[in-house]
DNA sequence: TATAGTCATAGATGATTATCTATGGTGTAA
DNA sequence: TTACACCATAGATAATCATCTATGACTATA
């Protein structure tokens, strides 16, 4: 048999013509004429190179090795269009791989969006990456992942951005702390106090040390430590105090609390990123789809949504 | 996904392009210019509606829907090649279907040539047909069968014919028969017995109705019975004499015997018999070369071989 | 024996395909 | 930076394909 020469096509007819037993009825069912039928017909039987059909008693039967071919058409057509169901699913998103880079906060959000996005999709498959502010920015330099969570978006021209989670960063001193009950709280009063810092790459440092920068403060002691949960719990044992975002704190609040400092919480929010030129998966898409949905009752993030159904629109637009 | 415009050559080409993680190297593997595969990826994307490779760091490597393409392509290009090789085994005739028609009388000793081949080739499904002759020429004018077996082929142009075995006529009577010891025996002195009779459209009884004619004998008294084995029972029984193949007596020869009647046996001899444009199913082709191997020995029927196998070379110089 | 229905074949034509050569872009390695 | 390997695109061409209309052969039925 000549395989490569072999068309869906002509399967497509040949079982036809099986099933009617009839070369002019496939033809009116197919909106062929008949010779045409009958000519797919013969360069099929060439291509198998075997009479695969005879007239019989004015109906056209397959012979036993049209049979076969029978079998083997209906199989090949069936596999093709459960493949085609599954791009249609995969297009719809309701099927496929995406993958999203978190920076080290938002790890603390992400799964409340996550979670129910794949109980409401089981059959999308998620990868998520998470790292600090510097090590996201190389994944993306690298075009490692289809999607980003970031709070201060890369500038970059070819960054499309939708600010959709506000994300606080508050000062925390351990539990009883004796600056929790001050008023008017100020830095000044907290210059000796040690900070507990995350590294340099991070976006919580980086708001923190910018805040600090313009407003003319400079902290006497700092340790630096790369993880906001260490942290969280080297406050609660009394080593110092902290800027976290407050969704740190949220999570589990125990042996820390917030202090009333002012000018805090910091205003930050977060954002998710999409490269301009990048084709984002349909189920990536569908994920940003469900976040929109979900922002205003569950996260009372009403801007949140707009600004991601802004970003949809963009990305629509793009195709 | 346009299923009609797919192509198993498609297949084959992306198959291999995603093996080898280069659109070069395949264009070479298949003998072809590497634009010529670039081409086809590219129609074979427009098919399917989708990107299904990317460039990675100087390989090509599928997208996620290419990956799933690609299990598909392996898929569909197994099963036609499985089918591919059924063409073969059952072009080789190790494989697939015939009829064959036999007349009554044959029914005795071709199980002993069917048996054998089909013990040595077991995917080999043969149908057996049996009749009288009459009833064997009217399945031969319908192209009911593939392959015949008669005693006299029926006189036609279109017919190809090989004596093969050899079909002696004897005339049994019951076991002690007074006749048995006679020297010289004639038809004149059995004028007065029973003859027990196959049917007029039988081949027995046509032969030794011949052989009565050409020798000028009128039997005075007759019965007809249309089974060889009711007729040799009724023989054994005492109701008479008979005319019977030496094959229905040699098989089960109880209660019977055959007599040493003047000018018997009558030599006759079965043929296989084919239809001149009735393209031989190779499973049947490959029985007659079995048969062809078989008869020398286990027959003693040398002359048989040889009828046999300018039959088989008659058939190829037909295709 | 006409008639209608079913196929096969021939001949024509526009569309598509397979394939090539030539060329240009891009990224990697010397 | 140059050279090389790899891929994409453009343009050309011969082959093949998908289709049609017209027509002829065969068969069953009125």
């Amino acid at each position: 048999m000549k395989v490569r020469q072999l068309t869906f096509r002509l399967l497509q007819v040949y079982a036809d013509v099986v099933r009617t037993g009839s070369i002019t009825a496939t033809a009116n069912r197919l909106h062929l004429t008949q010779p045409t039928v009958s000519q797919q017909l013969k360069r099929l039987r060439e291509i198998v190179g075997e009479p695969i059909v005879r007239q019989e008693d004015s109906r056209v039967v397959p012979t036993e090795v049209g049979q076969a071919l029978y079998q083997l058409s209906q199989d090949l057509l069936s596999r093709a269009d459960v493949f085609s169901q599954y791009l249609d699913e995969y297009n719809r998103g309701g099927r496929g791989h995406f993958s999203i880079g978190l920076v080290n906060t938002a790890q603390y959000v992400l799964p409340r969006l996550l979670g129910p996005f794949s109980q409401a999709n089981p059959q999308v498959d998620v990868t998520v990456e998470i790292g600090n502010r510097q090590q996201m920015l190389n994944r993306f330099e690298r075009h490692e992942d289809d999607l980003y969570v970031f709070s201060h978006p890369p500038s970059d021209d070819a960054v499309m951005a939708a600010p959709f989670l506000s994300n606080p960063l508050v000062v925390v001193g351990p539990e009883n702390s004796r600056w929790a009950s001050v008023k008017d709280l100020t830095m000044e009063a907290l210059k000796e106090e040690r900070f507990l810092l995350r590294e340099p790459g991070s976006a919580t440092r980086h708001t923190f040390d910018a805040w600090l920068y313009s407003s003319g403060v400079e902290l006497r002691s700092t340790q630096q430590i790369a993880s906001n949960e260490a942290i969280r719990l080297a406050v609660a044992s009394g080593m110092g105090l902290a800027v976290l975002s407050r969704h740190v704190v949220a999570d589990s609040p125990k042996g820390v609390q917030e202090l009333p400092l002012q000018g805090f919480p910091l205003k930050s929010r977060w954002h998710f990123v999409v490269r301009r030129e990048r084709r984002l998966p349909p189920a990536a898409y569908r994920f940003l789809s469900f976040v929109q949905g979900t922002l205003a009752q569950a996260f009372d993030e009403p801007e949140g949504e707009v600004a991601v159904a802004e970003l949809l629109q963009a990305l629509k637009d793009e195709r």
